[in-house]
DNA sequence: TTCGCGGATTGAGCAATATCAAAACCGAAC
DNA sequence: GTTCGGTTTTGATATTGCTCAATCCGCGAA
């Protein structure tokens, strides 16, 4: 999951629910603790999240991580450049995952079906990045953190009393490595929309949207607050 | 073109010189000052950049931009997602497009080695921004050019008395809305990297390089200055 | 229940980068 | 050559988000 725009009329609809006859292809349970894979690891696998969340992170020299992507239930991980996985992977909860071959992809010797859908989950993966670059190079802390939680509330959010509840399985470090930005400013930035009571903090990783229509202006850089 | 980290053994190689036999294929010509495609045009036709530099961009709302990638020679542009453009790309110097259709990346009825060669070409796309989502939201203003200029002397860069010539088509704004930096913030950069005789600005487009191995060292963080 | 720990929040000061403004430069047109 | 317009550089100041540090909070263990 990248944060797109979410004023966009966003590709959500192609990412749809996986076919029962792919489901019963090869699945596989993965839970937090271990990595899926890491960065130079041989690519032999592309994986669907069916249930779930995964992480996607790369790291610096010096420790700096940044947290590539978060793969929610539709999202697609693992794609092989030169034989080699590029990020560390793991799940922040546990996952079901729909396994494939790299060769499901790259040869259409196969499923024809399996290797159109992947390829579209390349794409639209593509796609998505570019939105992302536009969020990391040219938002503000408030416009990126209300960005993400306009994209998780509109994809993942459950209904409740008439507000969206979202939950967030990751931790604040997390979230500030996917934007691009400290913890500490994070929580600020958290507190902020809380303050402007455009968002309700049930929980530490539980938060109820009260205006969406702000959360959505903001991320577009059409409000200062 | 991103900026992957210049330690990394890169993907260049596999980015090889177009075959004369796909060369052979339909070609165009195309100036700078109007556009190839805009964002949410049909994508119909994917390019291979064989001479020139393409500049794909993405705005905000109110004017901020974002500089999604240099297209260089080696490149693919025009990757479709949902049968549209997500970008706007126009040229910044006369270039020359190897053209393909849409269909030989997203059917595999056509000619077997273009789809192979298209799909590699969006596989090495989502590592290339993979890596650089990491320098977007993780280096320091110097960190970003060095990476940048690194790259580019890597890629481009012409042998000039033991010295590697780096020449850059694009205007400063252009290298600022690439890294998430304003023009006066690279334009002081690229000073701080002239002063301490790293590179040598020969003209505003071209530079040349005097110290490799200190740009890579600044663009990995592995060094202050 | 209390304790202790890790993550989250809050605060104060600071550094990096943005902003605003002026000067310098460069190339094109005359 | 001179002029003009746009780009780049440089300067001064503002501001955002970071750093360092101190609580605070929630949760599991005892």
């Amino acid at each position: 999951m990248y944060v797109t725009d979410p004023m966009l009329p966003n590709a959500r609809n192609e990412r749809c629910a996986i076919a029962p006859e792919i489901t019963r292809q090869r699945t596989m349970a993965f839970k937090p603790g271990k990595h899926l894979y890491l960065e130079g690891d041989n690519a032999n696998r592309i994986y669907e999240v069916a249930t779930g969340v995964l992480r996607l992170t790369r790291m610096l020299g010096d420790g700096r991580r940044q947290v590539i992507a978060f793969g929610y239930p539709g999202d697609t991980v693992g794609f092989p450049s030169d034989g080699f996985y590029h990020t560390d992977c793991d799940a922040l909860v546990p996952s079901t995952l729909v396994v494939h071959r790299r060769s499901d992809l790259e040869t259409s010797t196969g499923d024809a079906e399996v290797h159109r859908r992947l390829l579209g989950a390349a794409l639209r993966e593509i796609s998505a990045m570019q939105d992302h670059f536009l969020m990391l190079g040219r938002k503000s802390s408030v416009e990126k953190l209300a960005s993400f939680l306009a994209v998780l509330s509109d994809r993942v959010g459950e209904p409740l009393g008439g507000f969206k509840q979202v939950n967030l399985p990751m931790s604040r470090s997390d979230i500030a490595d996917f934007l691009g930005l400290t913890t500490e400013t994070v929580s600020r930035t958290f507190t902020q929309l809380r303050k402007s009571r455009i968002i309700v903090i049930d929980h530490i990783n539980t938060i109820i949207v009260l205006k969406p229509q702000a959360l959505l202006s903001i991320a577009d850089g059409l409000k200062e607050s």
